[in-house]
RNA sequence: GUCUCAGUAGCUCAGCUGGAUAGAGCAAUGGUCUUCUAAACCAUGGGUCGUGGGUCCGAAUCCCACCUGAGGCACCA
């Protein structure tokens, strides 16, 4: 292959041993523009040792490297910049994307090792924001990245099924709701209940009183409080089921906090055992100061535990259950803290293991700038805002392609492909104010731009008929106005790398946004279907775009439609 | 008060781990469909990279201080 290896190999041997392979790796940079090169070597650091000004070192190296591998070495300033031979390099990689298919790209960075990862994780009772969409679509493409990459991943959705919310609860639909309600929209009223709950018990503590109470009697193993419990659960798990079927997102594990319940004695016990419980104003904590924490707490003064011992005993779980080579938690950035502190309970236990625990976190959705709350009612309903994504595709598509066939499942698709990207698309930290318009946006920078690029290719392999894939096919492409494709091709495998080692699907949407930039540069200037002697090669470049933008959109959990 | 994240074009954001004249998209203006889907392409305008110091041959990028915004800071998750 001719790439950067081959930029390294050919630096080597004239620097005389003054810079090591690693170094000179690491110093190399891709220019700015191709007028420079593919690639560029500065040699600023060796004007220290040479004693001589960078732009004659650059002149001299030039003199001496071996250039039969490129097209041509040039000394520009401070840069010596390779240009690497282009009809070698364009012939070689589409024959590798062709054959290797799906598996471009494919990595053994995991050798099979199993990551569960914390993803989703709604309440239940209450209806899937846009806030959980964050959680939902970046822990999706994290695993789709890291089973590109050879791990194992296994998607855990930890519900919000437990906790003193279902006191509330209890004490809102005994009071206010009713078994028709409940069942007609499960979601909306029982919300409606929490809604109101908070609001009346501003002036009428009792209820707090009486949702402890309910919350008691649950934990207890109550009779009433259990069916009600598992009710509220069923139902809506059944309405989440549906949302996750528009996403197209699976699970591998729906064991919420409820499955944990069991669970935290024996943590609790571990933590005995070891000393590190100590009593604090009531509560039980651990003490981490050492490590420049809030003392985490195990128990509140009531002896109820709370969030940080469930996650204990979750961790725990998993890395008995699942024995992980790293356990990934996709929350949001706001828990930092948390799980500072939950990795730094699980290391005074003594497990070592607490370094393969990585909190992914991302930034906040806010509406008007400020923050979602379930609380004041202030949610943007998930489902909603598919619906409405699905509903402005379909006009989008009368409007363009009225006579599209199967136009229902392609509205799908590029609605709902336009949420996904755009949450996708920028830096996981970044915080973003909703906004309908932008978030459905079919122009630009968009996840349809990517679609509808990847339709435009399939429709140029459709009316060229099948091409064969030939082992002896010339795919040599002299034509300059294709080299910044090949290019962008070429980067796709380093790109996944970089995604899985960053947690960052951000990086595949940005480069499935420039291959698709550079593909339709190529498209508007140059005719891939005529016929002479490069015919062959245009057709290979077109089906490995085709193919590599597919699989990067499918590496986000967004599907490419062959007509749009 | 303290910690985290952010501050780059009118708006939304790129800028990989310090390197060559700071880049896209949207919006604005003008052009390109008898030719592989115009959800596209091309062109033009638009910048004291929050402010002030420092390190370096070289800083949007690293360090320090300050300003602004969002979020967190033990009995919610």
């Amino acid at each position: 292959m001719n790439d950067q290896a081959t930029v390294v190999k050919a630096l080597l041997p004239v620097l005389d041993g003054t810079l090591d392979e690693a170094t000179i790796q690491k110093l190399i940079e891709v220019p700015k523009t191709s007028n420079l090169g593919d690639y560029a070597f500065p040699v600023f650091t060796l004007a220290k040792t040479y004693r001589k000004a960078p732009q004659m070192i650059a002149k001299e190296l030039v003199e001496k490297i071996d250039a039969s591998q490129f097209e041509k070495i040039q000394a520009a300033g401070p840069y010596i910049n390779f240009f690497l031979d282009k009809p070698q390099f364009s012939h070689d990689l589409l024959h590798e994307i062709l054959t290797t298919a799906d598996h471009y790209g494919d990595a053994d960075l995991g050798k099979k090792g199993n990551v569960p990862i914390d993803m989703s994780s709604p309440n239940i009772a209450k209806p899937i924001s846009m806030g959980h969409l964050r959680s939902t679509v970046i822990g999706n493409a994290i695993a789709n990245i890291l089973r590109k990459v050879g791990y194992n991943p296994i998607k855990i959705n930890h519900l919000g099924d437990w906790g003193t919310q279902f006191g509330k609860l209890i004490v809102g639909y005994k009071k206010w709701g009713s078994e028709e309600a409940v069942k007609a929209d499960p979601i909306t009223n029982l919300l409606k209940y929490y809604v109101r709950f908070h609001q009346e018990d501003q002036k009428d503590p009792e209820l707090d009183d009486e949702a402890r109470e309910w919350f008691r009697k649950l934990e207890a193993g109550d009779d009433e409080a259990t069916k009600l419990w598992s009710w509220f659960r069923e139902v809506s798990l059944k309405s989440f089921m549906k949302i996750y079927d528009m996403l197209g997102i699976t699970f591998d594990s729906f064991n919420g906090e409820a499955f944990y319940n069991d669970k935290m004695a024996e943590v609790v016990q571990l933590l005995e055992d070891k000393n590190l419980l100590k009593e604090s104003q009531g509560a039980e904590i651990v003490d981490l100061s050492a490590y420049d924490l809030n003392p985490a707490l195990i128990k509140k003064s009531d002896g109820a535990t709370l969030y940080i011992t469930r996650d204990l005993a979750a961790a725990i779980y998993r890395k008995r259950t699942y024995d992980f080579v790293q356990s990934v938690y996709v929350v949001g950035n706001e828990q930092r803290d948390h799980f500072k502190q939950l990795k730094a309970v699980l290391k005074e236990m003594g497990f070592a293991w607490s370094d393969q625990i990585h909190h992914v976190p991302f930034g906040l959705i806010t509406q008007d700038g400020k923050k979602l709350s379930t609380r004041q009612g202030r949610v943007i309903l998930l489902e909603k805002v598919l619906n409405d994504a699905v509903d402005l595709a379909r006009q989008e598509i009368d409007k363009k392609n009225p006579d599209l066939p199967n136009k229902e499942a392609v509205a799908k698709d590029v609605g709902i492909g336009a949420v996904i990207f755009h949450d996708l698309k920028n830096d996981r930290l970044n915080n973003f104010d909703f906004n309908l318009e932008e978030v459905v946006r079919f122009e630009g920078e968009t996840g349809p731009y990517v679609q509808y690029t990847n339709a435009r290719a399939q429709s140029i392999l459709r009316k060229a008929g099948a091409i064969e894939l030939d082992a002896a096919a010339d795919y040599t492409i002299t034509d300059a106005s294709a080299w910044e494709v090949l290019k962008a091709l070429g980067n796709f495998p380093q790109m996944v790398v970089r995604a899985s080692k960053e947690y960052e699907p951000s990086v595949i949407a940005k480069y499935a946004l420039h291959l698709a930039k550079t593909f339709n540069k190529y498209y508007a200037n140059t005719k891939v279907l005529v016929d002479d002697a490069e015919k062959p090669a245009r057709l290979a470049l077109v089906a490995s775009v085709s193919q590599v933008l597919v699989q990067s959109l499918s590496l986000l959990g967004v599907n490419a439609p062959k007509e749009m």
